[in-house]
DNA sequence: CATCAGGCGAGAC
DNA sequence: GTCTCGCCTGAT
């Protein structure tokens, strides 16, 4: 068990903004647990107001989740960044003041965000679970308890069209299939993806059948940790009429205009819901 | 019963 | 280059 005190950091902000699909709440009577499985592994985390329980080892802890959760960043700063006189852009990075940009896996990425169009959160996180239960590694903890990694491309690019139909895929099937192929027989290579800087990345990534430019730059965002990528879709394309209509200011934030981007696209899904 | 969710590709112009 | 349209499926 590893234990830290970090202010800006809410699991259960991080887990609603919907850049994890594969983040759970694992009790829902004892709040501010839960678990996830990234990069290969089974995580269980626990937290109370700014203290966090990690349940691995410290040398686990170093070695993959103080990066994974972007721990080293100091949030507090992107948030004094904001113009004082912009009062949108301060309620919703004060409402959503605990979402962090986590740095998860390439692949997984891309298939989540294709996954993601037209679609859901409930219907993306059953769609990936499914997708990792028939076609994923079967693991077992110590106490038998079963988990599933994510699908290697070389597993997705097996399965065929049909059969993703039968997971509730819709017409996203093909392009799931045809992205497997590309990736599984080297026609783009995930590895050189990642040295890329953000532009490069995104023409690559474009190549993709079913990546267009909103889901590109999801990818970036929470694959490559390129923070500048700013993922224009239905709720900030919203935002961005009503709030900016004489733009945005990119300019001014750079490389954080990704992370402002989730605390304006949390902040309206959530108003969203009140209204509901 | 319609409409719509964290878009994209193909085809028309 | 820009515009329109169809698309799986489940929730409301």
């Amino acid at each position: 068990m590893v234990s830290i005190t970090k202010d800006n950091f809410s699991i259960g902000q991080i887990c609603e903004s919907g850049q994890c699909f594969r983040l759970h709440r694992l009790e829902e009577i004892s709040d501010g647990k839960y678990a996830l499985t990234a990069l290969g592994q089974y995580l269980e985390v626990e937290q109370r107001q700014n203290q966090l329980f990690f349940d691995c080892t410290p040398e686990e802890f170093e070695r993959v989740w103080r990066e994974y959760f972007d721990l080293e960043e100091d949030y507090g700063k992107i948030m004094d960044m904001i113009d004082p006189e912009d009062t949108y852009l301060l309620k919703a990075a004060a409402y959503g003041s605990g979402i962090r940009i986590l740095r998860q896996d390439l692949w997984e990425m891309i298939i989540s965000f294709i996954v993601s169009q037209q679609n859901n959160m409930k219907r993306i996180r059953k769609c990936i679970e499914t997708l990792c239960q028939r076609y994923g590694e079967e693991k077992r903890l110590e106490d038998g308890r079963k988990y599933y990694l994510f699908p290697t491309p070389e597993a997705l690019a097996k399965v065929s069209i049909e059969e993703l139909y039968a997971c509730n895929l819709g017409y996203r099937s093909k392009y799931i299939h045809k992205t497997s192929m590309s990736a599984a027989f080297g026609e783009v290579d995930l590895d050189a993806i990642k040295r890329m800087d953000y532009k490069e990345a995104m023409t690559e990534l474009c190549k993709l059948t079913g990546v267009g430019e909103k889901v590109a730059n999801c990818i970036c965002l929470f694959a490559l940790h390129k923070t500048e990528a700013f993922p224009v879709d239905t709720h900030i394309q919203k935002v961005l009429k009503e709030q900016y209509a004489d733009g945005f200011p990119f300019e001014r934030y750079a490389s954080y205009a990704g992370t402002l981007q989730q605390y304006i696209f949390y902040y309206d899904l959530k108003k969203g819901d009140r209204v509901c």
